[in-house]
DNA sequence: ACGGTAGGTGTACGGCGTACACCTGTCAAG
DNA sequence: CTTGACAGGTGTACGCCGTACACCTACCGT
């Protein structure tokens, strides 16, 4: 009967879910062996027989959330499935939020990481891309690719974060900070009024992430036109 | 004496120059207050009548290394100010290699942030930006402002991380990985031959950034002359 | 029937942030 | 010159954290 209770033997698997839905639910903070054990009704040591530490840990559920992304499509122009990669990309990054810090504060990437990256590099190579453009595109889309940092301020960021938890809705820019900072605030303000929305959720982050992304795509098109190569530039000769 | 021994009476600004030492030379995980404390030559509990808290700490951290950024030219056209501005942030990252985590870490921006964000507003602004086109420049430009997650695995990144300490040259990419990654290393090798050095620095990292940086600016550029509006576009009508 | 082993348990250690009571040296007011 | 308030450094203690290590137990192939 005891054996009912606790029952789904404790896998790898099982584990690194539950650490990604305890962290989805808690921000990254919350989740450390102790509370992750209690949550699949066990002991903390039990953790080790399935993962080596907390940083293994991380690196597995860094390989979960970015297994989530859609696989490349290549019945599509390089540009299209680049696109929309990297839109699936951003929709895991906002269902995991801890995941761009995550990712950015591991001193190397995942198996997960470096095999998506890989393939993209494989779609911009099928697009036409010579390996040294696509190596400069790579860096050029850098933060991009994987949504990094693209809103600093970005509301879905802070919940648990490390700082204290403060009034959800801080009701637009506090008028002493707009004082300080007006070329901000007219910013703000201007977001503000097009959908009457305060400045944290007034402008459309989608519009701004997919604004950027294509005039990057834009550009990028363009060198790929002229043939462009870093021998062209103030690289020294080839 | 004994005076003489421990003077220096332990002021905020101290002890902000002194994490930002502890952080520089042992990498932010090394920060701890009762390292920081030692340091000092001060029990931890001192700290706590400058500072209110760790979290508090790494704001005033934050704003020591955002103060260290250039101040803006305007001698200089739009283009060029941003421009230096932003390779000034670049090379102050670059002292401070846990800042990026640091700063993205921190759940609202300290003042300091928020205080060269705005001095970029101002130049666009100076510049003949439309507030519009200027908010979604600051977006698009987004990590490059503040040098975020340009390279993944940057080297000076490494140091000190939350991950365990490895043979520091890992010396070329490894075989099995580069057999696993076939574009990458096909990139990686590309790199290697152009100055003879390993994946890891065998980029030059001064040039991706600048490609990219200016990329963006000349999309940014034509959309200025252009005078572009989000108007134009797919958002919904004015 | 039995020995090995995979996997869950309990205890313990050192480090962390920090609350709280305490002490001490300085300096202004009487 | 005394005094007492107060700024600022100290000491102890608490509850977290990751995890080393010894243990126990239930299963499984021989």
């Amino acid at each position: 009967m005891a054996d009912t209770l606790h029952r789904t033997p404790l896998t790898r698997e099982r584990i690194l879910l539950a650490a990604v839905a305890l962290a989805d639910a808690s921000g990254i903070q919350a989740l450390s062996m102790r509370n992750l054990a209690q949550d699949l009704g066990v002991v903390p040591m039990a953790l080790y027989k399935h993962v080596a530490n907390k940083d293994e840990l991380l690196d597995g559920m860094i390989d979960v959330v970015v297994g989530e992304i859609d696989p490349p499509r290549d019945d599509v122009d390089w540009k299209r499935s680049v696109r929309l990669r990297i839109l699936s990309a951003r929709q895991m990054l906002i269902r995991h939020p801890w995941a761009p810090l995550a990712i950015e504060s591991r001193n190397m990437a995942t198996v997960a990481v470096l095999s998506y990256l890989d393939s993209v590099v494989a779609t911009l190579r099928a697009g036409g891309f010579s390996t040294d453009l696509a190596h400069h595109v790579m860096h050029a889309m850098g933060s991009r690719i994987l949504g990094f940092s693209q809103e600093l301020f970005d509301a879905s960021r802070r919940a648990g974060q490390t700082g204290a938890v403060e009034a959800d809705p801080p009701a637009a820019m506090p008028p002493e900070i707009a004082a300080r900072f007006p070329h901000l605030a007219e910013i703000a303000a201007a977001a503000a009024h097009d959908d009457g929305s305060v400045v944290g959720s007034g402008c459309d982050d989608q519009f701004e992430f997919e604004f950027a992304l294509d005039l990057l795509l834009d550009g990028i098109e363009r060198l790929r036109q002229q043939g462009w190569t870093s021998a062209a530039h103030t690289r020294r000769a080839a």
